[in-house]
DNA sequence: GGCTTGACCTAACAAACGTTAGACAGTCTA
DNA sequence: TAGACTGTCTAACGTTTGTTAGGTCAAGCC
């Protein structure tokens, strides 16, 4: 079951006229991806989501290995890109607060509502096969810099708890954040209200 | 595939003889659930690992997805009876943040060190069958119960951020924990350590 | 009109899946 | 010692999996 390498194309341009099948097979394999995990994700579920037959993903695909890769570092990517610009749109001088708030927020929202890529990634990455794992974590690592930069500079300007490190603080805050998932319901929770209060968990300090 | 309902029998007792080969499937089962999810825990690799051919596994249980929800519940209930008698053993007077500490300190051992059955639970709960999912749903919902608990006596007691509520207190609190099977490396952390950055993280407060 | 190419289909392949029926050796009981 | 029960095995079943080979048909170019 596909033993090689997993070639890293997400970032091939150019609008082909195939272009939107193979774009329609991803949004399928992600969504289902999304709700079942990597193994209950098959060809032929994706063929019949997208209106064709299953041999037919091969013309697009090397493999379904191939598939799950791209979703997933498509997944990481997107959210990458709206954390970074949800920060880039705040002025110089925005505070700490602000900054991490935005960057909470930005996140949930690329993983709860325009989520289907996103959270396939974080969904199937643990039960994948080691190449499609090994394809994912560069993707993933330049990602978590980001949270990286913003844990240490929080620990250095002493915003949290006595004693808490900067790499304990951003685990912390990946882990709130990506276990959402499993339980947010769109008619029960707001998005910003949850990057509010997350942010005043972590930054909380007494009056 | 196993249309029916799943009988929950985890509180089964006596000491057949067969009990080995029954506690030996399921520690297999576990195991392997934990590191490759429901789909790739098949009835061959769980047999290979106990040492019997598949079909024998027939004997001890009705079908896989028994075998799966046995382990997911135990895994609950091992993590429940762990934080249960880890707060019963406190002195009547502990303080609030003793309580939390205790609670997670305790969480984070039965989830990381003898967590196959725990974090098997986790780990395949969202891309189980419905059947299993509903058999697992109100074992989970009696262990969060505790950190219902938990969560409200710490907004009550004013010891969090402004306008956090016990509910997103509480959903942040098993993120953070139930996604550290993620991250976590032994020769890395000490579980002992992340209880307390944990715990000075929710009650962060400023001298 | 011929020829190529792009995008799909049909039909099959070997392998792996959960599951079952029936046989068999060992142990316990009467 | 006969018979029942335990725990396992062998061997197959029907289905589903990823994957492949070869065919079809329309659109575009010469």
């Amino acid at each position: 079951m596909t033993a090689g390498e997993i070639v890293d194309d997400t970032a091939s341009g150019g609008t082909r006229s195939g272009e939107k099948s193979r774009r329609d097979i991803l949004d399928a394999a992600a969504r289902i991806l999304r709700r079942r995990g990597y193994h209950a994700t098959t060809l032929r579920t994706i063929a019949d989501a997208v209106g064709i037959k299953a041999g037919s993903i091969y013309y697009h695909f090397a493999s379904k290995d191939e598939i799950i890769a791209a979703v997933m570092n498509d997944g990481v990517d997107a959210v990458h890109r709206a954390v970074t610009e949800a920060l880039a749109g705040l002025a110089a001088n925005a505070s700490l607060e602000e900054r991490l708030e935005t960057a909470i927020r930005a996140h949930l929202h690329a993983l709860l509502e325009f989520g289907d890529y996103t959270s396939a990634g974080l969904n199937a990455y643990s039960e994948a096969p080691e190449p499609v794992r090994d394809a994912a974590r560069p993707h993933r690592l330049a990602y978590e810099a980001i949270w990286d930069r913003l844990a240490e500079e929080i620990v250095a300007a002493g915003a949290t708890g006595a004693g808490v490190s900067a790499r304990s603080l951003k685990l912390a805050l990946l882990g709130m954040m990506n276990w959402s998932p499993e339980w947010y319901r769109p008619e029960r929770h707001r998005v910003d209200d949850l990057a509010r209060e997350f942010t005043a968990l972590v930054l909380a300090r007494r009056g």
